[in-house]
DNA sequence: AACCTCGGTGCAAAGGTTTGCGCACTCTGA
DNA sequence: TCAGAGTGCGCAAACCTTTGCACCGAGGTT
């Protein structure tokens, strides 16, 4: 079996020894490494000759810069740093992915991060990536350390008036419409919202947008706003974890109280999950007992049983303006007009309603929705 | 609002001129740039006397060493590599996260790329990650460029006797449970297989040991071994990306052969799902009508209509198994020891089965399943 | 003919850290 | 008193690139 060297596209440096450097390529070419270091950059004060020389040279070479040494010199890694709770999420991975692509397509590199939603493990994170030279953050805060240097940007968890961008989803906005379509379409009056606990804990501190804290409140407002009753018991917490064992437990206790409610809201996908298999183990049928919405689609929600009617998040979309509002920090930096606020720097992009069975809806063509 | 400053522990550098540097540190304490460094390395050489003073120097300054520098310096940057088809995809960003956990606990960061399964993006990734000077790499390959300089280990896509570690799911013992539960178990004998066709295309090479190609490979086998016939008719295949629309395709056209299977084998959990859409479009009763498994454990797939019977892989294990072999090709290499084969350099993770009902077992206590 | 301009290029410093080598000093034992 | 062995620490090179400044020669201007 031959080495995997027959594959390797492009010519390489045959002597094994070291890689080879500017200087090595400024020897060849017959000019200097200042030269070399221009005509690679593209400089127009270097002519087309000299620069075909040049690239001759580094090409024959197989010479590739060292970017630790950029980095020392230009003082910017072109590595732009991401945290967030947890990667193995869902929504997390596809908008580090939309944003990677962004971030990539300029150039940079990304390293991830993750806090484990816990502050001490952002805060170290945060401090990691500092010391990395890292140009920029994007980031979904567990409420730890905010860094106050650099450009960054937040999504999912907010961090408002302090004049650093975000872009999140439309809370708000989308509890409205799961509270419309369970109060209007359906009728309901006794709706709980199924969220996690709102408030500090020990490995969290400031999370007052924190997205489970925006969707009930929004919940409560909305609720209010119709004259909806929001008794207390009809409040159910899984855990700050967002575990489907915890909502599980939450909907068994939900559903013992005095007046059980008709409808409840989930505040996640992962809740949603929980709340639907414990229903189904008290032998609930989910859409005609009782109505079950989701904030957050669930994967492949379409063939769950029942099909759940949920909002979608439109997370592509939202890491590519995340990292289009980061480039354009890092470019008004790079030329030095910081306070170039052209570009809007808080986003709250929208949510689409999803209706399928679990709220109750008829089952309209029910196997026609397309795979996402 | 107060400013973010107030919560970031430590003290910090109040004159927001410049990062202090090892200069600065040992002009306050008194001694050399030498000795500062020396001394936060832990050097033994550094009496505990200078080292307080130095230590003390360093946190009044909010010192940070500049990792550029010292990467320049040391000619190894504390970066590993981790190149992947597509983080969004749940079994890659379960491993990335794993792997994270225990490099990061090594004093690695990570940093990821996406490949799109194309082999041409996985060859600038892997160049890209060259100029970074990672120390190492792990390497879902799309069967592109294999890098031969440094370590790297494989996960998933598998490059055997090439003396390169990996570790991958053990796809042959995994498909021999499958095949086995389903004709031992349940008497099927017209068995289909529903893959993503193998063999290189255009934007991919060597794909001998994808996945894809060792399951099918696997189940041709356990098949001839059982007597079981395998007519060409029973082999399905959906695209390279494993795209639930394109399994939902081929299952249309699979079902409308002469002699229907009466058992399907899904080759991956997103094929499983557009297998199992189209079954309930056309009006088949899984579990009974047909049965459906899955290579690969679909999310919350007890939930599904039916409940899925399919493999679990421990993602998270494999993650940390890979990580830890990288790891030991890192020291290796570090203490000048190369060729130190003390630890096994290629292993296969097993699955696990896990019964639920589309395979046609019957509900057994069928809300007691756990969330994961 | 003296002066300027300007395109093309090189010199050398700077960026911050690590580390081989060796200096200066203090003990010990003869 | 002195050789020899530690001990504690500093000097300076090396890592590789970018970039301000200056130089040089050619062509143009006055």
């Amino acid at each position: 079996m031959p080495s995997s060297q027959d594959q390797t596209p492009g010519p390489v440096d045959p002597s094994r020894r070291r890689r080879p450097t500017l200087t090595d390529v400024a020897a060849m070419a017959g000019v200097s490494v200042s030269t070399v270091s221009r005509a690679l950059d593209g400089n127009p004060r270097i002519p087309g000759e000299t620069r075909q020389k040049v690239v001759e040279a580094a090409t024959a070479l197989g010479f590739r810069r060292n970017i630790s040494a950029r980095s020392l010199r230009t003082q910017s890694s072109m590595l732009v740093g991401v945290v967030v709770p947890d990667i193995a999420i869902a929504f997390y991975a596809t908008v580090l992915k939309a944003a990677q692509n962004v971030l990539e397509a300029a150039g940079y590199q990304v390293v991830v991060m993750n806090t484990e939603r816990d502050a001490q493990h952002e805060t170290v994170a945060l401090r990691t990536l500092q010391d990395r030279q890292v140009d920029g953050l994007l980031v979904a805060t567990s409420g730890g350390y905010v860094p106050d240097r650099g450009p960054v940007v937040f999504f999912d968890h907010v961090i408002p008036d302090t004049g650093l961008g975000y872009v999140s989803p439309d809370n708000a906005g989308g509890m409205t419409t799961l509270v419309e379509h369970l109060a209007v379409v359906h009728g309901h009056t006794r709706i709980a919202f199924l969220g996690v606990p709102p408030g500090p804990t020990a490995r969290t501190q400031r999370m007052e947008h924190a997205p489970a804290t925006e969707r009930l409140e929004a919940f409560r407002n909305v609720m209010g706003a119709r004259r909806l009753p929001v008794p207390p018991e009809y409040l159910a917490y899984g855990d700050h974890e967002w575990t489907e064992a915890s909502a599980q437990q939450a909907v068994a206790e939900l559903m013992r109280v005095a007046e059980p409610p008709t409808a409840i809201i989930a505040a996640g996908d992962t809740l949603a999950l929980g709340a639907l298999r414990q229903l189904r183990a008290d032998q609930y049928k989910v859409g005609t007992d009782i109505a079950l919405v989701s904030f957050d689609d669930p994967v492949s929600s379409d063939l769950l049983d029942p099909p759940m009617t949920a909002l979608r998040r439109h997370d592509r979309e939202l890491g590519e303006i995340s990292a289009r509002m980061l480039l354009d920090a890092l470019e008004g930096r790079k030329s030095g007009v910081a306070p170039k606020t052209e570009h809007p720097t808080e986003t709250r992009v929208p949510l689409d309603l999803i209706v399928r069975r679990s709220c109750g809806c008829a089952p309209e063509t029910p196997e026609s929705e397309p795979p996402p």
